[in-house]
DNA sequence: CCCATATAGTTAGCATCATAACCATAATGG
DNA sequence: CCATTATGGTTATGATGCTAACTATATGGG
């Protein structure tokens, strides 16, 4: 997150610009604004995804694999191949939606390591509950 | 943070946008390659930062009080108002950042409860080394 | 066959964020 | 002048993120 509130003016980078070799005043200032934005966006939907007892996370991994339906299964791996996200974090991630009811396991797979995952009817109806204002949100930027 | 590795196209927007009263597409695939964009710039940003032992935060409070000439000292309360962040928060970080030498507490209000600080030589100094790379990551994007 | 290396997932320890509740002092106003 | 309310700051607790280190299984070359 980003949480200046009142960004440096363009006077200011540019002051900065002489002793720092600020090339492009316009792009620092575009790049700061970006974050900004992007920071107040993402505290309004985290805050509306926290309205329900979910993570931002927990609804990305639902979304995930609710739109990814050409197989019945999923690996944390591939979770993770479509999401930057280390390791640990969705291993605690996928256990607490499983306690929640939002995954389940089930599914043999060849490598006894791996345990497939699938999103439950709770999890599907809950996205499903969600999306509406999650895009009324992404629009009122 | 926004993890989302692989967007939804627009065709996938515009299948959610009838079931969801979607009203504009474009807008809403904008706003996620925004979310996106500015995700990987602040991980760049941070990852940058704690290679110099330094939250976001730490660096963002060193640059309030830096920029700011108006004033000898600075209450937590001020800063607080150029910064969307919580009031623990704030304190926390403060109390880390003086552990550090950063900032010091110095001077006197008339209101006893406030505790007056400024950035001191080393958290200046630490400031100015970091600000070359700061806007040269920033003008990557 | 077996040892080295890679990979799936978990656990441990730490930092940073949030909210709620708290202490202490100021300011206000009947 | 004292009770209420507001304000500056801290502490407690919990969620989420990270890296490092771990277990366990696969894989591949000698």
């Amino acid at each position: 997150m980003f949480f200046l509130k009142d960004l440096p003016t363009r006077e200011m980078i540019s002051g900065y610009a002489q002793a720092l070799n600020v090339v492009d005043v316009q792009k620092t200032n575009d790049a700061l604004h970006m974050l900004r934005q992007a920071s107040l966006l993402i505290r309004r939907l985290e805050r509306y995804f926290a309205s329900h007892g979910l993570s931002q996370t927990q609804f990305l991994v639902l979304m995930i694999l609710h739109r990814d339906k050409s197989k019945p299964s999923h690996l944390a791996a591939e979770i993770r191949e479509k999401m930057d996200i280390s390791k640990p974090v969705l291993s605690t991630t996928l256990k607490t939606m499983r306690q929640r009811g939002l995954i389940l396991y089930s599914g043999k797979s060849k490598d006894s390591r791996a345990k497939p995952l699938q999103i439950s009817d709770t999890g599907r109806d809950l996205l499903l509950k969600l999306l509406p204002e999650y895009f009324e949100i992404l629009q009122s930027g």
